[in-house]
RNA sequence: GGGCGAAUGGCGGAACUGGUAGACGCGCACGACUCAAAAUCGUGUUUCGCAAGAAGUGAGAGUUCGAUUCUCUCUUCGCCCA
């Protein structure tokens, strides 16, 4: 028989869909859009198997939506600025520019293999000017909003390499590369004021009813909105400082308040910069990394300084001032009081510094002592040793009264705090958007005019070790304007910038105006379903949710608060790791199976030490490259394969028995295709023609609810059922219309899995025009027999065939004829019968 | 330490709002075809038991005629935050 030949079928559709522009989109009012977006690549130089998970359930939805006849936008394009390019540019002298777009046409070469419904006519790459040059526009915009400014700010930098690390740059307080122990260090850098949108952006997350759940639970811990108060302290012994103020979420606590931490950055250290002893105490903190777990696990340290603070509620209780490593300047206010009872952070300090540690909190009104040594009691109780306060239920009833309290005498008022900080926008590096800042001879910046735009990174060929490459570009560096001299922002943009936008650009991307065309963002936006991994579910979807609340700010023509209607975030592909006798990683490709055990290729004596499935990396060698699986298995094969083992949430396990059985399978159903065909051409007559059109109907709706639900791993097992289905009924005598009416639509439902195979099916019946998704037909599935259990006691006994709709009494004389039901109930009174029509009965004795 | 989630055969996983647990696939076993092998096709496959039957969805309780599904406690694992 012939066999399916997926290498000709595969490039001839992909070829046609090509030369016909068929996923080419244009706006139409007429129809109901449906915008489909996988979040964008970067292009390192070859698809891996997560991009074919992410854009394969992306291309299911798309494709499904296409023939349910909505206008479908279902674009691509590249996440093409960023450090993999510098450093593959350092290690092998060649511009980040070209390794960048050799890389593309690579990938987009192969995602073409996969055969995705992409409108490439929208392609965009963030690392072209006619791209970055709106972003350059954007950031002006949002300059003049006043949601931009500048100020300094501690980074990662690394002594050696004379640079700027990113936080995963720094592993175990060392430079990733030159392995220096990483400063803190201060630099003025750019920053977009996304803090003043955190309400907007907790509140907006209640309406994202098609989000999961643990994102939006991740994005609201992450912005951190806290209820507590702001807390005068009046200073003793000073004649510079009358008052410190410190925000806590605890002022319940404040009876057992034994000390006051002041962050090193805290204004009033200005008084002590001449002290040679703070001096080293703050060069000690710097040595701490930026991180909040770093300065969490690190010793807590302080430095006494000689004021003294005055507890608010009782002016008798007077304690020590200190800077304190683990205070940061960021949060709150930079000063908060030590309650050492109950904070871990606060005790450790209190006991390394000999401070008093005071209950105020017990779990139990009636347990007269609550010892505290070495762990600090942070649950709910009841307060004592409080004054006043004592027998206050806590923290919630008590909090409520201590502020009322505050606030009645003017000692603190009811505050508000995020955890969410500003954005930090500046990277000291090359292959990035440049900020469109100059400064003048005094240092003030200003902005580039409009019409100097976009400013364009020069082309570097040779990159020193150390720093910003822009740094040393003077020639590009100064400029002049209106005959003065200006010098350029060398620092780049974060490239998570570029990516908060690329949605909308999406929309319109020759748009040359501004970075988008109204008209086509207000049709397409927002998108209707974005996919990807969910270790974007904080940073990058909150910024994009900020950057469009942002565009939207005072704009009467586009007026966007949530950019992604619906999210989905797929799991990862997993494989096996392997580890020779040496422990070193060894790659699938080096094993093969010998008797059932696996062993090295070159060495079959060698036995391979098989680890858990883990996701796919290069550093443990268990990747399995996409290009050789599509080559030899085909796109439909692959496809198939990555949605069929396990729910798309979820991750999956790579295995070749899958690839393999998924691309049999694909020969099976062509060999039920060339059999069906024969049937068609027989026309049968006088046949009953009821039971494949009943079970086209049932085989449509159980895919359709299961593309509806993203069960894609579902539709899979239907597609099993259905090959067994009509390898068996095909042997029965079926009208041409009948066989072939069902047969398309069937085709029709497997066209978002596996879309090759089956317009080629389709192609063979001349039934290529007027695909639409079948609509199925309640009134066909409901079954005229139907299998009624019988429980005896709960347990089941037994099964009845029986009409629909038959009658409790009517089926107990059918369960008394049935011996093997029946035998139990002989002798046994029945005492209650539960009867759901149509489905079970309970028979209890 | 806090938050969220998960736990079902040898494996990946099904099971709609509580109503036949184990769909479908992998693996395995047996059979057919073959000189033989591969491929292909067929049959079987939760466990114990010859069988009748019994047990069974991480552990323990609870609600219910009935619980993989709902409630509580615990264990283990995963993710996020610290």
């Amino acid at each position: 028989m012939e066999r399916y030949n997926y290498k000709i079928t595969e490039s001839k559709w992909q070829k046609f869909w090509e030369k016909n522009k068929v996923f080419s989109t244009k706006i139409d009012k007429h129809k109901k859009k449906f915008y489909c977006l996988e979040m964008f690549p970067y292009p390192s130089g070859k698809i891996h198997m997560g991009h074919v998970r992410n854009y394969t359930i992306g291309d299911v939805l798309a494709r499904y939506k296409i023939l349910q006849g909505f206008n479908v936008l279902h674009p691509m394009g590249w996440d093409s600025f960023g450090m993999p390019a510098e450093n593959a540019a350092r290690q092998n002298n060649l511009s980040p520019k070209k390794w960048t777009e050799t890389n593309i046409s690579n990938m987009k070469s192969q995602l073409k293999r996969l055969g995705l419904s992409i409108d490439w006519e929208r392609e965009i790459s963030t690392c072209s000017p006619e791209y970055y040059k709106h972003q350059q526009e954007f950031f002006l915009e949002l300059y003049d909003k006043g949601l931009v400014y500048r100020k300094e700010q501690y980074v990662n930098w690394d002594p050696v390499d004379q640079t700027v690390l990113a936080n995963e740059q720094v592993i175990d307080g060392k430079g990733w590369r030159s392995g220096a122990t990483v400063e803190r260090r201060k630099l003025n850098q750019w920053f977009f004021n996304i803090t003043k949108f955190s309400s907007e952006l907790l509140d907006g997350l209640d309406n994202l009813d098609e989000w999961p759940n643990k994102v939006k639970v991740m994005q609201k811990n992450w912005i951190g909105k806290s209820f507590g108060c702001e807390i005068k302290f009046q200073i003793e012994n000073s004649k510079d400082v009358n008052e410190i103020k410190c925000f806590t979420t605890r002022p319940d606590t404040l009876f057992g308040m034994s000390f006051l931490a002041l962050s090193v950055d805290h204004p009033l250290a200005k008084f002590y910069e001449h002290n040679d002893k703070f001096k080293d105490f703050k060069k000690n903190c710097s040595l701490t990394g930026t991180t909040e777990e770093s300065i969490a696990s690190a010793e807590k340290i302080g430095f006494k300084t000689n004021l003294i603070a005055i507890n608010p509620l009782d002016k008798n209780i007077k304690v020590p001032v200190y800077f304190a490593n683990f205070v940061l300047m960021d949060y709150g206010l930079g000063a908060v009081f030590g309650c050492p009872a109950h904070d871990q952070r606060d005790l450790d300090f209190a006991l390394k510094y000999n401070l008093e540690v005071t209950p105020v909190v017990t779990p139990n009104l009636n347990e007269a002592k609550l010892d505290i040594k070495d762990k600090a009691y942070t649950g709910p109780g009841y307060l004592i040793n409080s004054s006043f306060l004592n027998g206050l239920k806590c923290p919630d009833e008590a909090i409520i009264k201590t502020i009322e309290y505050l606030e009645k005498n003017n000692l603190g008022k009811k505050k508000i705090n995020f955890r969410l900080k500003d954005w930090g926008i500046s990277r000291q590096r090359y292959w990035g958007c440049p900020i469109p800042i100059m400064y003048d001879e005094n240092g003030n910046p200003t902005k580039v005019p409009k019409d100097m735009l976009p400013v364009k990174l020069p082309d570097i060929n040779k990159f020193e070790t150390t720093g910003n490459p822009l740094d040393s570009e003077t020639k590009w560096k100064t400029i002049s304007y209106n005959g003065k001299k200006f010098i350029r922002e060398t620092d780049t943009l974060d490239t998570f910038v570029d990516s908060s936008w690329y949605f909308l650009r999406f929309c319109s991307p020759q748009s040359n105006e501004y970075g988008f065309d109204y008209n086509a963002v207000n049709y397409w936006m927002p998108v209707d379903q974005y996919i990807g991994g969910v270790e974007h579910a904080i940073l990058h979807l909150l910024y994009s949710r900020f950057f469009t609340q942002a565009l939207s700010e005072k704009n009467e023509k586009f007026n966007l608060k949530e950019p992604f209607k619906g999210l989905f975030t797929q799991g990862m592909v997993c494989h096996e790791t392997y580890k020779d006798k040496n422990n070193n990683w060894i790659s699938p490709d080096e094993i093969e199976v010998v008797n059932g055990r696996k062993v090295l290729k070159n060495n079959n004596s060698e036995l391979v030490k098989v680890g858990a499935s883990e996701s796919m990396s290069k550093s443990k060698k268990n990747t399995i490259d996409p290009e050789k699986i599509i080559e030899n298995y085909g796109a439909d094969s692959t496809r198939l394969f990555i949605l069929s083992d396990s729910p798309p949430e979820k991750d999956v396990q790579w295995s070749d028995e899958g690839i393999v059985s998924a691309h049999k399978f694909i020969q099976k159903l062509w060999s039920l295709n060339l059999k069906i065909n024969e049937e068609i051409n027989k026309n049968h007559k006088n046949t009953e023609n009821d039971k494949i059109t009943k079970y086209t109907n049932q085989f449509i709706k159980k895919v359709t609810q299961n593309l509806n639900s993203f069960s894609y791993n579902i539709i899979v097992a239907n597609l099993h059922e259905m090959h067994a289905f009509l390898s068996k009924e095909i042997n029965s005598t079926y009208s041409k219309e009948i066989l072939l009416q069902n047969y398309k639509k069937i085709l029709t439902v497997l066209i978002p899995i596996i879309p090759h195979f089956a317009y080629e099916c389709l192609k063979c019946l001349n039934q290529n025009e007027n695909i639409v998704w079948p609509k199925y037909d309640e009134k066909l599935l409901i079954e005229e027999y139907v299998n009624i259990v019988v429980q005896i006691n709960g347990k089941k006994r037994g099964l009845i065939k029986s009409q629909r709709e038959i009658k409790e009494e009517e089926l107990l004389e059918k369960i008394e004829k049935e011996k093997n039901i029946s035998k139990y109930l002989e002798n046994n009174k029945i005492k209650k019968k539960i009867f759901i029509p149509n489905k079970l009965i309970n028979i209890i004795i």
